[in-house]
This record gives C-alpha cells, sequence and structure tokens, in this order.
DNA sequence: TCTGGGGTCCTAGGACCC
DNA sequence: TCTGGGGTCCTAGGACCC
C-alpha cells in the first residue's frame, strides 16, 4: 500500500514561489538549450501547449497568450526538491524518492479508511513547510497510485483508490498511454489488437502479455490487478552509471573549442562523481550530429588507470578518445562523457604499478568552489568564455543557495 | 533554421567455455 | 552421411521513466 506524492508543475511552482506576481500568470519552463518545454502551468496546460514541444512550434501561441518563459534552473529545483522530501521523511519513516518532483510513502498498517485523510495531511504538510502544492495518490500498488495521483490532479489533490468499484471506474476511464510502464510504443502496439482503456488491457492473458511486452509489462498488468509487483526502495540502488552531455549552440566545426567543451564536461562529471565519494573504471566519450541528418552518433571508450574521480585523468583519457574521434567532416551538435563501471571511493583496489593521483588536490578544488561558487577553481584546458555554450537566456535567480541572489523585499525590490 | 538531459531494465544473438 | 547440451558473458537495440 502506497502513496505517491506528485508535485504541481513542479518547476513552474518553485519560479512561482518567488515570483508570486505570476500566480494568474501562463507560465512555463524550458529546457536546457531553451529547446523544448518541461513544465508548465495549467493555464499554459489549458490553451493546448503539449508537454515536450520544442519552443519554436509553440512560440506564437504562447505569446499570444501573454505566457512567462523560464530557463530551467537546476539548482533552485533541486534544493526545493530536498525541502519537499525532508518535509515528507519528516511525515513518514518510510519513503521513497522516487525523482525530482516525486515521492512513494509506505501505508503500510493504515487501514483503508484513513487513506484520504493521510492524503490530505501529506499535502497541507509540504504546502505549508514549503510552499510547493503537491496532489496525492493512495493504492494498493505504485501503479495504481500513479493512476490515483493522475485522478488527484484533476479534482481536489487527494485520491485514494480504495474501493474495487472506484477502481474499475478508474481503469475504464484511462487510456493504455497513461498507465506508468505503458509508453507510446507499446500503447501503439496494444492498439493494433483493440486495446485501448487500462481495462481492456488487464482483460488480456498474462502470456500474451509476457510475450509482446515482456516481463516489464506483465508487471504493469498485475500491479494495475491490485498485486504489489514493485517494492518501496528505501535506499536507491548503486549507480551504474553517469553522465554528463550538453548541446551546443551551433556546429562544432573545429577541434579546439570541442577540446574545450569535452574537457569542461569531464570536469562537471568528476565533480559530480566525487559528490556520490564514487570512482569509475571506464569513460567514454560520444559526439552527436544534428536530428535529421541521417547520421548517428560516435563513441569511444578506454579504460582509467586506476578507479578515479580525479579531474586531471579525466580530462586526459576524453582527449585522448577525442583526438581518435575526432573528424572535420563530422557535424557535431552535441557532445558527452560517461563514466561507467563505478565503484564506491572507500573499496578503491590498489595499484603495485603505479600510484594514483592524490586525492586531497579535487578535495580542496571543490571546497574551494563550493565556497565561492563552481567553476571559481578549474582546469585550463576547461577554457574561460565557453562560447558554445546553450542558449540560458530566461534563468531565474539561484534564490535559496546563493547569498548574492537571495529575493529582496520591500524598498528597491525587483532589481 | 530552431526539438533536453539523465537514468534503468529487458531481450536476442553471438562468442566462448566445458 | 552421420556432429550435444548447458552455461556465462557481452553488446546492441529497444523500451520505459522523470
Amino acid at each position: 500500500m502506497f502513496a505517491l506524492i506528485d508535485c504541481d508543475s513542479f518547476y513552474v511552482s518553485c519560479e512561482r514561489l518567488f515570483r508570486p506576481d505570476l500566480k494568474t500568470t501562463p507560465v512555463a519552463v524550458l529546457s536546457n538549450n531553451d529547446g523544448c518545454i518541461v513544465s508548465r502551468s495549467s493555464e499554459v496546460k489549458a490553451i493546448g501547449v503539449p508537454n515536450g514541444s520544442p519552443l519554436f512550434k509553440v512560440r506564437d501561441q504562447l505569446r499570444r497568450a501573454g505566457a512567462v518563459l523560464f530557463s530551467s534552473n537546476y539548482t533552485l529545483y533541486g534544493d526545493l526538491s530536498g525541502r519537499v522530501m525532508a518535509t515528507l521523511q519528516s511525515q513518514s519513516s518510510e519513503t521513497e524518492v522516487y525523482s525530482i518532483d516525486e515521492a512513494f510513502v509506505s501505508l503500510h498498517g493504515l487501514p483503508r479508511s484513513s487513506w484520504e485523510e493521510y492524503g490530505l495531511q501529506l499535502r497541507s504538510a509540504v504546502y505549508r513547510e514549503v510552499g510547493i502544492p503537491v496532489s496525492v495518490g493512495l493504492a494498493s500498488t505504485k501503479t495504481l497510485a500513479k493512476l490515483a495521483t493522475r485522478v488527484a490532479k484533476r479534482g481536489e489533490g487527494v485520491c485514494a483508490l480504495s474501493h474495487p468499484d472506484c477502481i474499475a471506474d478508474t481503469l475504464r476511464q484511462t487510456d493504455t498511454a497513461d498507465v506508468w510502464g505503458i509508453g507510446p510504443r507499446f500503447s501503439r502496439k496494444l492498439a493494433l489488437h483493440s486495446v485501448f482503456t487500462a481495462e481492456d488491457f488487464i482483460s488480456l492473458p498474462e502470456r500474451w502479455v509476457q510475450q509482446e511486452l515482456t516481463v516489464v509489462g506483465l508487471r504493469t498488468h498485475r500491479e494495475l490487478r491490485g498485486i504489489p509487483c514493485i517494492p518501496l526502495e528505501r535506499a536507491p540502488p548503486p549507480r551504474r552509471t553517469m553522465v554528463h552531455s550538453r548541446s551546443f549552440r551551433g556546429r562544432m566545426t573545429s577541434l579546439e573549442p570541442l577540446q574545450e567543451a569535452t574537457a569542461s564536461f569531464a570536469a562537471r562529471l568528476g565533480a559530480k562523481l566525487r559528490r556520490h565519494e564514487l570512482n569509475a573504471s571506464w569513460l567514454r566519450l560520444f559526439l552527436v550530429p544534428p536530428r535529421n541528418s541521417g547520421l548517428s552518433g560516435r563513441g569511444l571508450s578506454g579504460s582509467l588507470p586506476w578507479p578515479t574521480a580525479d579531474t586531471r585523468a579525466l580530462i586526459q583519457l576524453t582527449h585522448r578518445l577525442l583526438s581518435r574521434l575526432w573528424d572535420a567532416g563530422f557535424p557535431c551538435t552535441k557532445a558527452g562523457v560517461m563514466a561507467l563501471e563505478l565503484s564506491p571511493r572507500k573499496v578503491m583496489q590498489q595499484s603495485l604499478l603505479s600510484q594514483p593521483p592524490d586525492p586531497a588536490v579535487m578535495a580542496v578544488l571543490d571546497a574551494v568552489n563550493a565556497r565561492l561558487g563552481r567553476g571559481t577553481v578549474r582546469l585550463a584546458a576547461e577554457g574561460v568564455e565557453h562560447e558554445w555554450s546553450g542558449k540560458r537566456d530566461l534563468c531565474s535567480q539561484r534564490y535559496t543557495t546563493r547569498w548574492d541572489e537571495l529575493p529582496v523585499i520591500g524598498e528597491g525590490a525587483g532589481r
């Protein structure tokens, strides 16, 4: 038995928290590079702008509606997400942080008759402590709790799917594509067999579902019938990969800026590995051509001399890989560095033949940058100007994590 | 002209081993 | 002419999630 707590239009809600003047204005938040819409206020949803739509396709429509746009500000969203999760953890010891804006809470031992009241309690606690509106769905499995949250968002903010009739009604009114675990491909495949709703789906025989949709589909099938298959994960499973990648403002036509970009990606990846107390044993560099070029991406992997998160080692290998991968004729619009074969820092295998770099150097670098801002101390290879860097023209302040960007109230506000 | 970034899991097929 | 059965590991591709 689970409650799913899902923040309403999370990124938009974060922006509005510090811009109460936008409470009733249509607001949308853009992806990295200001490319797509990734979060919409209810007013933007109402004018029919789909989530994920490329900005250039809906720009006029948004302008006519008087919408305000923001570049994504993950520093702000990450900080507010932490506050939401901490509030939920103060309400229950059995919580799973599922994504930046969602968490599951176990309802173990709580009678069905109290579900709704508990949902209301969680909802008001988060709004009181953080100021972010959330919807809560409660049900016997995670997949049903997801459905309940969809219902909650259309209505009162809380929906407990505790009665069989109520579950049956919901399944009848839900398209397969709106079920957690059924994506566009599976949904299209099901439609070919005249399966359109979640109700149609659960009437299919298990054997057929497993054959066509693998065990993943079978799990969804059972979860919709109230058989729990996906447990609460109180601790996140160990990470297997870590990536840093970005699109460029234009095309990379010469090697030097690409060297600079990939070095700074490797540096960001190193910092992230160190934050998670992980080392990588393998590194993969990949280059991506424009979406409609007909070309496929290129990648190359190489092993590090020891498991490490040292920026210097990561950049060195990245550049070695780049020199083998680089081809002036390849139209590179995006690149990334991926860390593979991750291991916890504390169980590092020593080498007989060579000494890994002293971790104290990176510790000092991280400490300085934590205090004075990211990139204050960096390697020369990362460059300075970053002219290749993508668009991010509409970004709000980091209100909660930078002294010099705190919101100002009263006289002189709105600078 | 312009379409993000970061993850996981499953399956099929090939290589290899005994 | 006739050539087994069982297992593991790896990779690429496909599907999903937020």
